[in-house]
DNA sequence: TGGGTACGGTTTCGAAACGCAACCGAATTG
DNA sequence: CAATTCGGTTGCGTTTCGAAACCGTACCCA
């Protein structure tokens, strides 16, 4: 049950989409960083079917995304976590919360504030090396062959 | 030919991902962002199929992250370029390829530097108020009614 | 000891999406 | 007039998705 996907591209966008790129992976990430960490949990939140949801726990799971515990207290318990490289992805996602709340308006959904001190957090940019916000215009893909391509 | 959606939930990265969240999507606005405008150049360089490319430009362009420009200079040629909001995507694209890169290794893609100064960008990070990065675990989720939800 | 329930799946099957290749119409080139 | 380019569209077979049913294990309770 495996998309054709392109592991060896020279794209790093292409490999990362090849990791979390489909409908639900994503969501199934976002979903852990609320907390969910149980296979119901997940499916109830989600509203994800059931196979599907092995499906991307299980690809999440080689992926390297997520890992899985046993935590046999009551019956036959597992818990979906969070690795490192899970956790990694709170920048994709929260750029990806910010952008749709700019673009198709305000949610109603839970706002992202600083555990520190309650305040919310900054709209993420991508910044130059001395912290100017930079947009799509203001950079260059630069090839180690070659320079061009004007971005945008 | 419209996958079930999800227009109206009340998730916000959910939202996102009804705009850009299917695997060619956002390929195809990345690959924008490298400076392609032309149907056969998108084909080409994505090596998608062409009527995946048809189905996802015009999604693209319901959704206000494309326009497309008739420049008839020879034959029938369009142009299909990011507005605003697509642009504005450049900080989803930008923290998903470095992801991919900590992760997955170096890609020998293009690297992304600075127009005014030809210095890498920074590493996208979320930020608090007072500009510290933040992980999943230094923030809260807080929901307008109610204050829970620890992160990770 | 036996029934009920929760959990974490797997199986089945129809519907939708995908990928490939062929075709098409308009305009440009030769 | 034929050939080519561009931007698609159409058919068709394969893959994936989604919903619901089913399954095995482990508890709970009596």
């Amino acid at each position: 049950m495996v998309r054709k996907r392109f592991p060896d591209t020279h794209c790093s966008v292409a490999r990362a989409l090849n990791d979390v790129g489909d409908w639900w992976s994503l969501l199934v990430v976002k979903e852990a960083m609320l907390g969910t960490r149980r296979f119901v949990d997940f499916q109830q939140n989600l509203g994800i079917a059931r196979n599907i949801l092995c499906d991307r726990l299980a690809r999440l799971l080689e992926n390297g995304v997520l890992i899985k515990q046993d935590v046999g207290e009551h019956g036959t318990r597992y818990e979906y976590r969070l690795t490192e490289k899970g956790r990694d992805l709170f920048t994709v996602v929260t750029a990806l919360r910010q952008w749709s709340d700019r673009w198709n308006g305000e949610s109603d959904g839970p706002e992202l504030v600083d555990r520190a001190n309650g305040e919310p957090v900054r709209t993420v940019t991508v910044q130059s090396s001395d912290g100017r916000a930079l947009d799509v215009r203001s950079v260059v893909y630069r090839d180690s062959s070659e320079t061009d391509s004007a971005a945008g």
